[in-house]
DNA sequence: CGCTTTGTTGAACGGGTTCAATTCGCGTGG
DNA sequence: CCACGCGAATTGAACCCGTTCAACAAAGCG
């Protein structure tokens, strides 16, 4: 296993190319591996000065209760991404994490991190990029359930899925592997069960995709993109990567 | 007029108190002011290199259009803010960002930023730290959205507008000036502008709160922040402060 | 196997939208 | 000083998207 192949780097690589030096960097976060079963809090919110993780495999939510007893999942996070970062900051956990799949993560110490943004300046800026695009979802799914009807909403959720999954090689345009359940789905896009079931039934009857046992199919993927309103502008996952230093030799596939 | 009575600096001092030396930095940072007249539209959408700024005086707000004409309103932005610091990162704007008033704020180039990163990393914590704190509040307004009907929604917003004004000086628990008109309230909270109209009304009503000719008038505060389910925790504004021991001052710490 | 979680469907209800009309506030020009 | 114009606020009534309640089927799992 090389260092390239962690999902992360596999991120990365999609906003700049990395030296052997940047990966091995990146592989060294990697270390401590821990293993967390389906269901298990990661994070619980309130929690003092929680640990942040990259996420290597499986899937995790970061999510909300409300007094009424509604929870409101804020975003899922699939392998490659970073795990209560933004916690570090803040004095304490402001949202639950949970393992929806059994996951391996890693943990790492912030001030690590912060520690080789100096010697490598570039690494910071990718690392840095991630977390801005992290942003940009949440505040493009802050649209959704603002201004999207249930239908484009899901459907713009389920193509914003799709893009992330694709740039660590997980999906393409025909579909991917979703562990989410309808009540998982219904609690991030804002809706209920029973009307997250009406909206994946009529998303299958008119062609456009399929939500079933474990599998997202795109049946007419151009069409899906219309409805959902869904310009993957805000993810930054344009096609041209930065250039930033010509010396440094790029891995060779 | 001392470094200290700017917004940004008297923001940060509610997270940990800043040496002379460190308010000097700040200060510096406001050199190049620039006024905007209301409905000026600071960054547009899709914008490259748009330039960062420090919001000193008035409202702004981020906001994104869609295709079918509707717009959402991410956040408000108020004095002592960051204006389109994410934008930096990201290789282009994800959103607009529109004087609501006449504004005052001062352009800074962020790698200036990050230069004094280094020398001041006390600094650079609190900073990080607003930095996080505006995510928390995006992520909260997504739960008020997904979870929370328009009156507590309502409420929420309004509440937490008084604590964030508060920490800037230009609020109390009795109220603040408010230059929204309902319509942008609207666009906030994705309802339409004759619901919010009723929903204003009903909180007047029940004697919660007013909401009037530039005024936010609190009525009976405790039970606003009972129907609101208002817990401020998100926004990490807690009466004590951070004390860092300068010889082990690092960021991630 | 029985039990629990997830998925599925029907019917009634309700919060919020939409359309439409009127009023208010206020700056501007005659 | 008043008339006008225009955006913001206000109110009514009909409609509809999504919720809620209720029941049952299907699928995993010990």
């Amino acid at each position: 296993m090389t260092s390239q192949s962690t999902p992360l780097a596999q991120r990365l690589s999609t906003y700049t190319d990395l030296s052997e030096g940047e990966l091995s960097v990146l592989a060294a976060f990697h270390r401590h591996q821990r293993r967390f079963a389906m269901g298990t809090d990661l994070v619980h919110e309130g929690q003092n000065q929680p640990p942040a993780y990259i996420l290597s495999k499986g899937w995790v939510c970061s999510y909300k209760v409300l007094r009424n007893g509604g929870r409101q999942i804020v975003d899922f996070q699939i392998p490659g991404d970073f795990l209560g970062l933004r916690s570090v900051l803040l004095r304490s956990a402001n949202h639950c994490i949970e393992a929806v799949t059994d996951i391996n993560a890693s943990v790492f110490r912030a001030v690590d991190l912060v520690g080789t943004f100096e010697t490598f300046p570039r690494l910071a800026r990718a690392i840095l990029w991630a977390i801005s695009s992290d942003d940009a979802i949440v505040e493009e799914r802050l649209v959704s359930l603002g201004r999207r009807d249930a239908v484009a909403r899901t459907a713009h959720l389920l193509l914003e899925l799709e893009a992330r999954l694709q740039s660590v090689g997980l999906a393409t345009k025909a579909g991917y592997d979703c562990p989410l359940s309808q009540y998982q789905l219904a609690d991030a896009l804002g809706l209920s069960a029973v009307h997250m079931n009406r909206v994946l039934r009529q998303l299958r009857e008119e062609g456009l995709m399929t939500f079933r046992s474990g599998k997202v199919i795109f049946d007419d993927f151009d069409h899906l993109v219309h409805v959902a309103d869904f310009d993957m502008g805000y993810l930054d996952y344009a096609g041209t990567k930065h250039k930033i230093d010509p010396r440094i030799a790029t891995l060779g596939g």
